[in-house]
DNA sequence: AACCTATCTTGACAGTGTCAAAATTGCATG
DNA sequence: CATGCAATTTTGACACTGTCAAGATAGGTT
């Protein structure tokens, strides 16, 4: 038994590596993410860092993973204040826009083919994907026996076309196909009415 | 004055790259395209493609312009077809997914961050975007007349919000997000019931 | 025939991910 | 307390990447 599993040479690694990892994507974005320069700024020779990750993808997956985990907090949060049933839905549209344009790294990580196309999505990546996933689509079902969704179709469907809506403005923005934010709200705002209207 | 510009050592390299490279973007994916596998297949030096292209970057910007026209035909194909605006609007969204999925790796450098972002979009390629984008919105405000597409906003608005749709649901599946392509033809279908049911 | 210039090649450099083997180090056991 | 084990880190190496600089080649023009 140990009472710090990784007080060993460095502290905590996979925490360092974790964390520079964040900020390095956050400030210079995915494709300027080394091992060797993460390594290097960790304070850590080249091949340290593949003791606690397998891969670089391994890491990109972990970094990809703490995004849904912070994702699903915010769903929480919004869903524990009282709202209407609309003006909690308006929130949330808004909310997981600014969160993805915030977080454009790792949303891109979450949901981009980085991971999933290109790469080896972990399982326990697909397994925190896909809960995100369920619990959006629980949510749906609720929104269209509120009639705030519309209801010409399942819960799945709805929930696909809806997400793939605010994953589809999400992406243009940043995508860096639109580059003006002050456009955004009013296209978030439209993009609700869309969603809406058909359950008018 | 020359009759064929580049009938010198190879041929015509320009043209022989942008083949090979586009039928190995679609084979093997765009992150496995190297400047040297590509001189080599096409059995030309490493270097011999800067000749032609300034950069990789301007390799895949021109592929990504090649998209764009091909795209742009399609569209005025369709427009030619003898339909109801609302029937030609329906052939539309299938046509761009349809597009979207079988050239996805071209629809990537179209419409992804590999040049928009992390790249360095041309000059022309910007051009080519800006213009089949100022088709779309032309096109939406004609449905707009014909009450397809809801009037609740200017084309403009209308013209982002569901090119953002269907740009969302083409990513899903192309980023290997969704994996089950026998649920596309219903999906397109509920998208279609979205955008347009704020019309009614 | 001589030259110019477009084209192509060879050599080189810095960077990448990652494997294998060696070195270090902390903890637990004899 | 010493010894050994196992977790951790390092060094060396390999194959691969994009691309620059300098030289070779060869087609068209004068």
């Amino acid at each position: 038994m140990s009472t710090l599993k990784t007080q060993y040479h460095h502290g905590d690694l996979t925490k360092s590596l974790l964390e520079s990892a964040s900020l390095i994507i956050k400030e210079q974005g995915v494709e300027s993410l080394s091992m060797r320069k993460l390594a290097d700024t960790v304070g850590v020779s080249r091949t340290a860092p593949y003791h606690h990750f397998k891969d670089k993808n391994a890491l990109l997956c972990a970094l990809a993973e703490q995004g849904f985990y912070e994702q699903a907090k915010m769903l929480h949060s919004l869903r524990a204040q009282k709202n209407t049933a609309e003006e909690g839905f308006k929130k949330y549209v808004h909310a997981y826009l600014e969160y993805a344009l915030q977080h454009n790294e790792t949303y891109d990580l979450m949901y981009g083919r980085t991971l999933w196309k290109a790469g080896n999505p972990s399982d326990s990546l697909k397994a925190a994907s896909k809960q995100t996933f369920k619990a959006w689509i629980d949510w749906v079902e609720e929104l269209q026996e509120q009639n705030i969704l519309p209801s010409n179709n399942t819960p799945l469907r709805i929930g696909q076309t809806t997400w793939a809506s605010l994953h589809g403005l999400a992406r243009l923005f940043i995508d860096g196909i639109y580059l003006d934010t002050e456009d955004l709200s009013d296209m978030v705002e439209q993009m609700i009415k869309n969603l809406c209207s058909a359950s008018a």
